[in-house]
DNA sequence: AAAGCGCGCAACCGCCTCCCA
DNA sequence: ATGGGAGGCGGTTGCGCGCTT
């Protein structure tokens, strides 16, 4: 036997709604508040579904809804929470004021969706395509591109497995030189200037690319030890950069004593942006490994692998 | 001007989850 | 513990509109 009806549809209406039944709904809403969907027809004189009324009142006709497209940052906050959620668009619409999980989700299948492909992102994996082209080998001069990105460790285990799918933000970062000679939207999506990109691990922070030449790794201005004596992360998650924080020149150093790192602005510290953070060492919270927003930030030093990133090999290769 | 086409989005469908008796 | 009802949720559909030919 199949499933009952929510409700028996004879001589109920279906399709757009009127605004005559708009304003039933709101005044009915209004009056009474939220209650008993199923009752909600009848009692405000609607020939709908109780389904029908709840759907029309939270996608349409809240008085609370934000309408018009998503704003870069909230397309960026979706963009990040997908990569954490997945299709869970309730959950995303929920760190998102205004917004309704419906329209959450339109939003992703008719514009977000299309950005990510034409940056060469998987929309579903939040990784590269597969139909990039094979990485070239790398070579010494490639070190003066300035999309090197490195994350540090004094790990040498070879790379092979987290090379295969390099980290997107990264691969975005090194893709736009590309991008820009592909016809590439350079407004649709904000990129991050190649200046601007930080090094780090989890807990310990290494200088911006601006700071390092060719031979930057050898440079007086750039010390490991240091690095590790002296960024030391103590309290994760409280402080995460706005974006514009992120994008601007002036934040293209690190502070020991007033940590700042992440992707996106973080309005909620108890979230797990830290995800981010680690998304560009080498996915390592892939995981559905819970974060505690507690946590004390001490990862094994030697977990992470040094790697650098050249724009034309998208290879990860050991610096040390 | 009109037909064809593609896109965006509101709305629907049906399964899932929660709550209560 | 269990079954049923109601709401929640994600996938899908289809209509309307604008653009192209």
């Amino acid at each position: 036997m199949g499933r009952q009806p929510c409700c028996d549809k004879v001589g109920l209406k279906q399709g757009p709604w009127t605004a005559d039944e708009d304003k039933k709904l709101i005044n009915f809403i209004l009056t009474n508040g939220q209650c008993c969907w199923r009752a909600v027809p009848k009692l405000a004189g609607l020939l709908r579904c109780g389904k029908s009324c709840r759907l029309r009142w939270i996608n349409y006709l809240r008085p609370d809804l934000k309408r018009g497209l998503l704003s870069e940052y909230e397309e960026k906050m979706v963009i990040d929470l997908h990569a954490q959620l997945g299709n869970r668009w309730s959950k995303i619409a929920s760190n998102l004021p205004g917004r309704t999980d419906n329209e959450i989700k339109n939003h992703w299948n008719t514009h977000i969706k299309k950005k990510l492909k034409k940056m060469g992102i998987d929309p579903v994996t939040h990784k590269p395509l597969p139909t990039l082209p094979p990485p070239p080998v790398p070579s010494a001069d490639k070190q003066s591109s300035p999309y090197r990105v490195l994350a540090q460790s004094v790990d040498k285990e070879p790379l092979a497995e987290k090379t295969e799918f390099p980290n997107p933000v990264i691969t975005k970062l090194a893709k736009d030189e590309q991008k820009q000679a592909d016809d590439f939207c350079m407004d649709e999506v904000p990129l991050i200037e190649p200046h601007e990109i930080l090094l780090f691990t989890e807990r310990n922070i290494l200088p911006p690319l601006s700071s390092l030449s060719s031979s930057a790794s050898t440079s007086s201005n750039f010390d490991v030890s240091t690095c590790n004596q002296n960024f030391v992360r103590k309290e994760p998650y409280q402080s995460f950069p706005s974006v514009d924080q992120w994008c601007s020149n002036a934040f293209n150093y690190v502070d020991c004593n007033n940590f700042d790192a992440g992707l996106w602005n973080n309005d909620s510290p108890n979230d797990k942006f830290i995800t981010n953070l680690d998304m560009l060492v080498n996915d390592q919270f892939e995981s559905d490994t819970p974060i505690e927003s507690d946590t004390t930030f001490a990862p094994d030093f030697t977990n992470y692998s040094r790697m650098l990133m050249s724009d034309d090999t998208w290879k990860f290769e050991q610096l040390l």
